[in-house]
DNA sequence: CCGTCATATGTATACTTGTTCATATGTTTA
DNA sequence: TAAACATATGAACAAGTATACATATGACGG
Protein backbone atom coordinates (compact mmCIF):
# COMPACT_ATOMS: atom_id res chain seq x y z
CA UNK A 1 0.00 0.00 0.00
CA UNK A 2 3.01 2.60 -0.38
CA UNK A 3 2.56 2.30 -4.05
CA UNK A 4 -0.82 3.55 -4.03
CA UNK A 5 -2.50 4.40 -7.25
CA UNK A 6 -5.31 6.68 -6.95
CA UNK A 7 -8.58 5.80 -8.05
CA UNK A 8 -9.60 9.41 -9.27
CA UNK A 9 -6.57 10.73 -9.20
CA UNK A 10 -7.95 14.43 -10.99
CA UNK A 11 -9.67 14.58 -7.90
CA UNK A 12 -7.02 13.94 -5.13
CA UNK A 13 -4.70 16.39 -7.35
CA UNK A 14 -7.50 19.13 -6.93
CA UNK A 15 -7.56 18.37 -3.14
CA UNK A 16 -4.33 19.28 -2.88
CA UNK A 17 -4.03 22.44 -4.67
CA UNK A 18 -7.53 23.83 -3.54
CA UNK A 19 -7.73 22.41 -0.01
CA UNK A 20 -7.58 25.66 2.56
CA UNK A 21 -4.66 26.56 4.47
CA UNK A 22 -3.49 24.00 7.17
CA UNK A 23 -2.98 26.75 9.91
CA UNK A 24 -6.75 27.56 9.14
CA UNK A 25 -7.93 24.10 9.58
CA UNK A 26 -5.91 23.54 12.79
CA UNK A 27 -8.00 26.80 13.83
CA UNK A 28 -11.46 25.63 12.89
CA UNK A 29 -10.35 22.37 14.42
CA UNK A 30 -9.93 24.13 17.74
CA UNK A 31 -13.00 26.63 17.77
CA UNK A 32 -15.49 23.01 17.30
CA UNK A 33 -13.26 21.62 20.06
CA UNK A 34 -14.22 24.43 22.38
CA UNK A 35 -17.94 23.57 21.23
CA UNK A 36 -17.39 19.72 22.53
CA UNK A 37 -17.77 19.87 25.80
CA UNK A 38 -21.45 19.90 27.51
CA UNK A 39 -20.16 22.40 30.52
CA UNK A 40 -19.50 24.72 27.78
CA UNK A 41 -22.21 24.36 25.86
CA UNK A 42 -24.16 24.59 29.28
CA UNK A 43 -22.44 27.64 30.25
CA UNK A 44 -23.04 29.09 26.80
CA UNK A 45 -26.29 28.60 26.57
CA UNK A 46 -26.82 29.68 29.85
CA UNK A 47 -25.65 32.87 28.54
CA UNK A 48 -27.44 33.29 25.29
CA UNK A 49 -30.55 35.11 26.36
CA UNK A 50 -28.67 37.41 28.81
CA UNK A 51 -25.52 38.46 30.17
CA UNK A 52 -24.60 36.50 33.81
CA UNK A 53 -22.12 36.44 36.97
CA UNK A 54 -19.70 33.48 37.59
CA UNK A 55 -22.04 32.35 40.72
CA UNK A 56 -25.03 32.99 39.18
CA UNK A 57 -23.52 30.52 36.32
CA UNK A 58 -22.50 27.91 38.17
CA UNK A 59 -25.65 27.96 40.19
CA UNK A 60 -27.87 27.72 37.78
CA UNK A 61 -25.93 24.98 36.26
CA UNK A 62 -25.82 23.42 39.50
CA UNK A 63 -21.74 23.50 38.84
CA UNK A 64 -19.06 24.20 41.30
CA UNK A 65 -17.50 27.91 40.65
CA UNK A 66 -14.08 26.25 39.95
CA UNK A 67 -15.35 24.52 37.33
CA UNK A 68 -17.41 26.71 35.91
CA UNK A 69 -14.27 29.63 35.77
CA UNK A 70 -11.74 27.32 34.52
CA UNK A 71 -14.26 27.07 31.48
CA UNK A 72 -15.17 30.88 30.86
CA UNK A 73 -11.63 30.52 31.02
CA UNK A 74 -11.61 28.33 27.88
CA UNK A 75 -14.45 30.55 25.96
CA UNK A 76 -12.91 33.78 27.22
CA UNK A 77 -8.94 32.93 25.45
CA UNK A 78 -11.05 31.17 22.59
CA UNK A 79 -13.23 35.01 22.58
CA UNK A 80 -16.49 33.03 22.70
CA UNK A 81 -17.19 34.87 25.39
CA UNK A 82 -16.40 38.56 26.75
CA UNK A 83 -16.49 39.93 30.24
CA UNK A 84 -16.50 43.16 32.19
CA UNK A 85 -16.32 44.23 36.21
CA UNK A 86 -19.33 44.92 38.24
CA UNK A 87 -17.88 45.95 41.55
CA UNK A 88 -17.30 42.25 43.08
CA UNK A 89 -18.64 40.52 40.03
CA UNK A 90 -17.81 39.48 36.96
CA UNK A 91 -20.31 39.93 34.18
CA UNK A 92 -19.95 37.24 31.12
CA UNK A 93 -21.53 37.62 27.84
CA UNK A 94 -21.52 35.89 24.60
CA UNK A 95 -18.52 37.57 22.61
CA UNK A 96 -21.10 37.87 18.67
CA UNK A 97 -23.85 36.43 17.25
CA UNK A 98 -21.50 34.08 15.48
CA UNK A 99 -21.70 31.98 18.86
CA UNK A 100 -25.40 32.21 18.37
CA UNK A 101 -25.45 30.70 15.20
CA UNK A 102 -23.06 27.91 15.57
CA UNK A 103 -25.28 26.75 18.36
CA UNK A 104 -28.38 27.09 16.66
CA UNK A 105 -27.05 25.44 13.63
CA UNK A 106 -25.78 22.63 15.65
CA UNK A 107 -29.25 22.49 17.36
CA UNK A 108 -31.17 22.10 13.99
CA UNK A 109 -29.18 19.16 13.57
CA UNK A 110 -29.12 17.32 16.48
CA UNK A 111 -32.92 18.31 16.63
CA UNK A 112 -34.30 15.49 14.08
CA UNK B 1 -19.59 29.70 48.92
CA UNK B 2 -22.46 26.93 49.67
CA UNK B 3 -25.46 29.25 50.83
CA UNK B 4 -24.78 31.29 47.78
CA UNK B 5 -27.32 34.07 46.99
CA UNK B 6 -27.69 35.05 43.42
CA UNK B 7 -26.94 38.35 42.06
CA UNK B 8 -30.03 38.00 40.13
CA UNK B 9 -32.17 35.20 41.11
CA UNK B 10 -34.77 35.97 38.65
CA UNK B 11 -32.29 35.06 35.70
CA UNK B 12 -31.11 31.83 37.45
CA UNK B 13 -34.56 31.09 37.90
CA UNK B 14 -35.27 31.45 34.59
CA UNK B 15 -32.71 29.45 33.52
CA UNK B 16 -33.47 26.61 35.76
CA UNK B 17 -36.96 26.65 33.76
CA UNK B 18 -36.16 27.20 29.91
CA UNK B 19 -32.43 25.65 29.73
CA UNK B 20 -32.98 22.98 27.19
CA UNK B 21 -33.35 19.36 28.10
CA UNK B 22 -30.01 17.76 29.37
CA UNK B 23 -29.50 15.17 26.75
CA UNK B 24 -29.93 17.33 23.89
CA UNK B 25 -26.91 19.50 25.68
CA UNK B 26 -25.16 15.95 25.64
CA UNK B 27 -25.59 15.10 22.16
CA UNK B 28 -25.23 18.79 20.80
CA UNK B 29 -21.71 18.90 22.32
CA UNK B 30 -21.06 15.07 21.07
CA UNK B 31 -21.71 16.68 17.44
CA UNK B 32 -19.56 19.76 18.13
CA UNK B 33 -16.95 16.65 19.25
CA UNK B 34 -16.42 15.48 16.47
CA UNK B 35 -15.92 18.50 14.38
CA UNK B 36 -13.00 19.45 17.25
CA UNK B 37 -10.18 17.31 15.56
CA UNK B 38 -8.27 18.72 12.76
CA UNK B 39 -8.30 15.24 10.47
CA UNK B 40 -11.78 14.58 10.81
CA UNK B 41 -11.81 18.21 9.30
CA UNK B 42 -9.84 17.70 6.93
CA UNK B 43 -11.62 14.81 6.22
CA UNK B 44 -14.65 16.13 5.92
CA UNK B 45 -13.25 19.18 3.87
CA UNK B 46 -11.74 16.54 1.15
CA UNK B 47 -15.46 15.59 0.97
CA UNK B 48 -16.72 19.19 0.64
CA UNK B 49 -16.85 19.16 -3.33
CA UNK B 50 -17.03 15.46 -4.25
CA UNK B 51 -17.12 11.79 -2.85
CA UNK B 52 -14.60 9.98 -2.34
CA UNK B 53 -12.92 6.51 -1.36
CA UNK B 54 -11.11 5.76 1.55
CA UNK B 55 -7.36 5.62 -0.26
CA UNK B 56 -7.67 8.50 -2.39
CA UNK B 57 -8.54 10.38 1.10
CA UNK B 58 -5.99 9.25 2.65
CA UNK B 59 -3.27 9.85 -0.19
CA UNK B 60 -4.79 13.65 -0.74
CA UNK B 61 -4.39 14.25 2.92
CA UNK B 62 -1.01 12.45 3.16
CA UNK B 63 -2.24 10.31 6.09
CA UNK B 64 -2.30 6.41 6.90
CA UNK B 65 -5.19 4.68 5.69
CA UNK B 66 -5.59 3.07 9.28
CA UNK B 67 -6.25 6.42 10.56
CA UNK B 68 -8.36 7.53 7.68
CA UNK B 69 -10.78 5.02 8.62
CA UNK B 70 -11.23 5.54 12.26
CA UNK B 71 -11.99 8.63 11.65
CA UNK B 72 -14.46 7.80 9.36
CA UNK B 73 -15.93 5.64 11.27
CA UNK B 74 -16.44 8.29 13.73
CA UNK B 75 -18.15 10.62 11.69
CA UNK B 76 -20.21 7.51 10.17
CA UNK B 77 -21.50 6.72 13.60
CA UNK B 78 -22.52 10.64 14.13
CA UNK B 79 -23.82 10.51 10.91
CA UNK B 80 -21.79 13.53 9.23
CA UNK B 81 -20.75 11.15 6.51
CA UNK B 82 -22.81 8.43 4.57
CA UNK B 83 -20.80 5.66 1.89
CA UNK B 84 -21.47 3.27 -1.17
CA UNK B 85 -19.59 0.45 -2.02
CA UNK B 86 -18.64 0.33 -5.69
CA UNK B 87 -16.66 -3.11 -6.08
CA UNK B 88 -13.70 -3.27 -3.76
CA UNK B 89 -14.11 0.62 -3.17
CA UNK B 90 -16.19 2.39 -0.30
CA UNK B 91 -16.85 5.62 -1.77
CA UNK B 92 -17.88 8.51 1.14
CA UNK B 93 -19.44 11.59 1.35
CA UNK B 94 -21.05 14.11 3.55
CA UNK B 95 -24.52 13.10 4.67
CA UNK B 96 -25.85 16.35 4.48
CA UNK B 97 -25.95 20.19 3.71
CA UNK B 98 -25.90 20.85 7.84
CA UNK B 99 -22.22 19.47 7.50
CA UNK B 100 -21.65 22.35 5.11
CA UNK B 101 -23.51 24.83 7.07
CA UNK B 102 -21.85 24.25 10.20
CA UNK B 103 -18.18 24.10 8.35
CA UNK B 104 -19.06 27.36 6.37
CA UNK B 105 -20.19 29.09 9.73
CA UNK B 106 -17.14 28.39 11.57
CA UNK B 107 -15.04 28.86 8.34
CA UNK B 108 -16.50 32.37 8.90
CA UNK B 109 -15.33 33.11 12.98
CA UNK B 110 -11.98 31.70 12.28
CA UNK B 111 -11.26 34.13 9.35
CA UNK B 112 -11.37 36.97 10.60
C1' DC C 1 -10.28 -21.17 -5.08
C1' DC C 2 -5.97 -18.20 -4.62
C1' DG C 3 -3.63 -14.03 -4.52
C1' DT C 4 -4.18 -9.23 -4.49
C1' DC C 5 -6.26 -5.04 -3.48
C1' DA C 6 -9.29 -1.90 -0.51
C1' DT C 7 -11.02 -1.23 3.79
C1' DA C 8 -12.06 -2.27 8.61
C1' DT C 9 -10.92 -3.49 13.24
C1' DG C 10 -8.29 -4.69 17.66
C1' DT C 11 -4.81 -3.24 20.67
C1' DA C 12 -1.30 -0.61 22.94
C1' DT C 13 0.48 3.79 23.80
C1' DA C 14 1.09 8.61 24.25
C1' DC C 15 -1.30 12.70 24.75
C1' DT C 16 -4.98 15.75 25.86
C1' DT C 17 -8.37 17.48 28.96
C1' DG C 18 -12.12 18.12 32.64
C1' DT C 19 -12.73 18.07 37.47
C1' DT C 20 -11.57 18.74 42.28
C1' DC C 21 -9.14 20.66 46.14
C1' DA C 22 -6.46 24.16 47.90
C1' DT C 23 -5.01 28.68 47.57
C1' DA C 24 -4.18 33.28 45.50
C1' DT C 25 -5.93 37.70 43.68
C1' DG C 26 -8.76 41.48 43.87
C1' DT C 27 -12.95 44.14 45.50
C1' DT C 28 -16.04 45.95 48.87
C1' DT C 29 -17.55 47.11 53.45
C1' DA C 30 -17.17 47.95 58.29
C1' DT D 1 -6.74 47.80 57.23
C1' DA D 2 -9.05 43.55 58.36
C1' DA D 3 -12.74 40.51 57.23
C1' DA D 4 -15.88 38.77 53.85
C1' DC D 5 -17.05 37.91 49.34
C1' DA D 6 -16.37 36.83 44.15
C1' DT D 7 -13.42 35.02 41.02
C1' DA D 8 -9.09 33.12 39.22
C1' DT D 9 -5.35 30.00 39.27
C1' DG D 10 -2.18 25.93 40.19
C1' DA D 11 -1.50 21.14 40.66
C1' DA D 12 -2.82 16.38 40.65
C1' DC D 13 -5.59 12.79 39.17
C1' DA D 14 -8.83 10.26 36.20
C1' DA D 15 -10.95 9.59 31.94
C1' DG D 16 -11.11 10.03 27.13
C1' DT D 17 -8.94 9.70 22.49
C1' DA D 18 -5.94 9.90 18.21
C1' DT D 19 -2.43 7.38 16.15
C1' DA D 20 0.39 3.46 14.53
C1' DC D 21 1.03 -1.39 13.89
C1' DA D 22 -0.68 -5.74 13.02
C1' DT D 23 -4.26 -8.38 11.36
C1' DA D 24 -8.97 -9.52 9.74
C1' DT D 25 -12.71 -9.05 6.40
C1' DG D 26 -14.46 -8.71 1.95
C1' DA D 27 -14.32 -8.12 -3.22
C1' DC D 28 -12.33 -8.85 -7.64
C1' DG D 29 -9.42 -11.11 -11.40
C1' DG D 30 -7.18 -15.11 -13.04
Amino acid sequence: MDDYQPINPKAVQELFECMPNEEILYDLADLFRVFGDSTRIKIMYALFESELCVGDIAEALGMTQSSVSHQLRVLKDNKLVKFRRDGKQIIYSLDDDHVRSILSLGMEHVEE
